[in-house]
DNA sequence: GCCATATAGTTAGGGAGCTAATTATCTTAC
DNA sequence: GTAAGATAATTAGCTCCCTAACTATATGGC
C-alpha cells in the first residue's frame, strides 16, 4: 500500500492540520514499510520463478535449517506442525494447509509421533532436500546483491538503528490508543 | 513469516554449506523484513481498533491528503478509482472492492464523471471526513512514538541507508535468477 | 463515418492467512 | 480409575488481495 510516498513538503503541510503528525517520524515509517515491501517483492519474484509460495518456502527453510550441522547423524530432526507454526509465526491452522500442499508435492512427509498419538512429525523428503539445495544458492546470491551497496559500517549502523526502532515499537504498543470511533 | 530470526552463528554455520550465503547480508535482510512486519502489526492493531482494513484506510488517507491545502476552494478534488489504485499500489479490481465497502459504510461517495462516461469520481462524504479527522491524530501519535528513540542523526542515517538498500534492490532485480528447478 | 485499439470500471474465481469450532489424545486431581 | 481441563491437528468459513475476462466508452487512422 502507498506505492508513491508523499513528498516531505506534503507531510509538512499536513502537520499544520494535524499537530500530532511528526513529518520526520512519518516519513521514516513509510520509508521502512516501502523498503521492506520492495524486499518482499524481490523475494516473491524469486519464489514465483520456482513455483512455491512464501509460506511453503519458510517451512522448507525451517526443516532444512537444522541440517546445517552435517556429520551429525540425527542432525535434521523432524518437527511437529505446532513447532513449525511457532517458528514461522503463523497459526497452526495455516501450517496444516502449508504442510498439506508440501506433502502433495512430495517435498515433505508426515508421520505420526510414536510418543504422542495426537502429534505428527514432519520432515523433508529426498525430493524436498534436493529442491532446497538447488534453489537456496540463487536466493542467497540475490540477498547478498541487495545489501551490496552498503559498507560494513553502514550495515552495523542499520542493525543498531533497526534495534532502536523495534524498541520504539515495544514502547508504542504499550501506549493504548484511546478507544476512538469505529466505522 | 519467520518470527524468530536465526541466530548469527546459525547463519555462519549455514554459510559453510552454502558459500553464496553472506551472513551479514542475510541477517540484515531478515531484520529489515522483521522490523517492517512489526511496524505493520502496530498499524494493523490500530486499524482493527477502528474497525477498518489497511486498504480502506489507505483510500481514506489518499482522499483526505489533498484536503491539507485548506483555504483553497477545490482543495479536495475527487479522484478516479484508477488514480487511487495507482497511488495505493493495488489493482483497479481491488480498488473497486475497497470503494464498494467504503461506500457501503457511507465514508466515500461515487459519482460518474461528466466528461468521460466510463469514469467515476470518488470523494469523501461528511462522515468520511469526520472519521479520518478523528482517527488520524492517534495514528500519528503512535508513529511519532515509534520513532522516538532515534536521534536526529540516526533518522538521517536511516533514510540514507534505506535509499542504498533500495538501490541494491534495483540492481538485484536486473540480475536474472537462472531459471532453476520448480516444484 | 467506421473500424481497430486502448482505457475505465466491474465481475468471477483463486490463493494465502486468519479465527472459531471440532475431534482425538494426553495429563492431572481426586 | 475417572472426570475435567489442556493440547495437537484439522476443518469450515472469513477477509484481503490477486489475475483474467468482460462491458461500455473513447480515440485515432483510413
Amino acid at each position: 500500500m502507498l506505492k508513491d510516498l508523499p513528498r516531505y513538503e506534503c507531510l509538512l503541510e499536513c502537520s499544520k492540520r494535524f499537530p500530532d503528525l511528526n513529518p520526520e517520524a512519518a516519513s521514516l515509517f513509510m520509508q521502512l514499510l516501502r523498503t521492506a515491501d520492495e524486499l518482499y517483492e524481490v523475494k516473491a519474484d524469486f519464489l514465483r520463478k520456482h513455483n512455491i509460495s512464501n509460506g511453503r518456502f519458510t517451512v522448507l527453510m525451517l526443516l532444512n535449517a537444522a541440517g546445517s550441522m552435517e556429520g551429525d547423524a540425527d542432525c535434521n530432526p523432524p518437527k511437529s506442525p505446532a513447532e513449525l507454526a511457532e517458528m514461522a509465526g503463523v497459526t497452526r491452522a495455516t501450517m496444516t494447509g502449508l504442510i498439506d500442499t508440501l506433502e502433495k508435492d512430495d517435498l515433505v512427509h508426515r508421520e505420526s509421533d510414536p510418543r504422542d498419538r495426537r502429534a505428527m512429525l514432519v520432515h523433508l523428503t529426498g525430493k524436498g532436500e534436493r529442491f532446497t539445495a538447488e534453489i537456496l544458492p540463487g536466493y542467497f546470491r540475490q540477498v547478498t546483491a541487495i545489501m551490496g551497496p552498503l559498507s560494513r559500517g553502514e550495515k552495523m549502523q542499520l542493525t543498531a538503528i533497526l534495534a532502536l526502532v523495534r524498541s520504539g515499537i515495544e514502547q508504542a504498543s504499550e501506549v493504548e490508543v484511546p478507544s476512538g470511533s469505529t466505522v
